[in-house]
DNA sequence: AGACCTATGTCTTATAGAAGATATGATAGC
DNA sequence: GCTATCATATCTTCTATAAGACATAGGTCT
């Protein structure tokens, strides 16, 4: 059995991911992450085959296999036997909502899917403080503040606030987030080029604030579940930071743990 | 390259747990499972090399390895190079608070470990309908009640109210509870033979209920999160029934998406 | 139109060597 | 003679490769 894989590669030699002596499949998945942040394969489309892939990079097949595999495990890539290994996307059906963790308490009510949206408003400003802080911009820098409602069986249950940078999302305005029907980063992917790959959710039980109170239909007494959330696209690279308000008197926040 | 092994294999033959034609590793994977909740290795011990498991279901050691791999991905087993392989364990101090997600909002204040835990009580007593339900009991059958307080830097954060199964749990009180420092899962694995594997929680965000305020220090007005947890052991099958008021005030629950 | 074949993907299994950890024994120093 | 240190043998898991099995889609022949 040969090793001069490890020697004379050219993805050893030329890779500028890997730090000096790390294992062969953990360089080529960094080389296809380059590829895919570079946009050489967009979302949706099937990237080369194992063995082509495994060709370009001087590898054999079960390396590049088991780079794809960590990638999958990521939900970077999806696998389809027979068919080939497509780049994720948020537009299908199956993870459409895999970012939305709030489920009915009875479980046969409605699908998930079922949910009216209302975008309030969207303005371009300048980032306070915690938002800049939050996305890595500096203060005043140019951002996208979003405003909208969800609702399930006419119920209005979500109210959030949606901040992102200005340069990455020129040209935002209601009337598209309003026209638009499919999932908002199934959205950010088509039209901006930005893929949400990871996110961070911090969750608090707070009072409804009025102006919060009024949209959702609830006093201000009632007791809310406050979700802030970091979505970051390659790179661990912040691009959009929102804050949630649920209701969570007919339906509840699921986790899993292990 | 043989493939007798897809033939002429005992583990394929005389498996009880694989439905007819499914992947060998995933078969081996079954009946590591299978010994490992049959407690031939206990929580802590190395298990057999995979050489000598490939022998034992007379497959090659990369099959093992394959079935290995899934189970440590989920927390099973613990692999150390040049080692062995371990049965995870709750009394590992990485994986200590695995199932606590409670973080303080400023992350250089104390590390987690640093709680004090205070028992309240621990009665024998029949199941209510909803803690059956979620045991899989039957209504009235011997339940245990476990009521404590957690405080961080001396304030009371969390009021839990734990519910266990009577048999498996049998001859729990108060003051063994109380007098164990390791944490709860670690007590269950080496006191009852009872691992946890796998969680689910649920999230709410309430008032504090009266009893409940008293505990935590702060008036029935004050939102709490609450955690209402059902944890299962092997085979899926629910072993704790557990409700948290958490205070939120300067922690929260951190969740990571994908 | 339906049955069959084939090209082209991924999936599964097997094998060999590399790398890490540990115990043992030889050897140099005192 | 005793001890400390280093080399080595031998465990372990980890990495890389190769080849056949299985899945899918599309073309072809009847």
């Amino acid at each position: 059995m040969n090793t001069l894989a490890n020697t004379d590669n050219p993805a050893v030699g030329t890779s500028t991911v890997a730090a000096s002596f790390s294992p062969l499949y953990q360089q080529i998945k960094g080389l296809v992450l380059q590829s895919l942040q570079a946009g050489e394969w967009k979302p949706g489309d099937t990237i080369p085959s194992e063995f082509e892939l495994a060709a370009r990079y001087k590898v054999s097949q079960g390396t590049v296999r088991k780079a794809i595999d960590e990638l999958a495990k990521d939900h970077l890539l999806v696998r389809r036997q027979g068919k080939g290994t497509f780049v994720a996307t948020h537009a299908e059906q199956q993870v459409q909502f895999r970012f939305l963790k709030l489920k009915p308490d009875n479980p046969d009510a409605t699908p998930p899917s079922a949910a009216q949206r209302h975008i309030i408003d969207c303005k371009r400003q300048r980032a306070p403080q915690a938002v800049a802080q939050a996305l890595g911009l500096r203060n005043g820098d140019a951002v996208y503040q979003v405003r909208r409602v969800l609702s399930f069986e006419s119920v209005p249950t979500i109210f959030e606030d949606i901040w992102l940078p200005g340069t990455a999302f020129k040209g935002l305005t209601t009337e598209r987030l309003s026209l638009d029907t499919r999932p908002m980063y199934a959205m950010f992917e088509s039209d901006f080029g930005i893929r949400m790959v990871r996110a961070q959710e911090r969750l608090r039980a707070v009072l409804a604030p009025p102006e919060v109170g009024e949209w959702l239909q609830v006093s201000d007494a009632t007791p809310l579940l406050q979700v802030e959330r970091t979505a970051f696209t390659y790179q661990d690279t912040p691009m959009e930071w929102r804050i949630g308000m649920y209701r969570t008197d007919t339906r509840h926040y699921l986790n899993e743990l292990s």
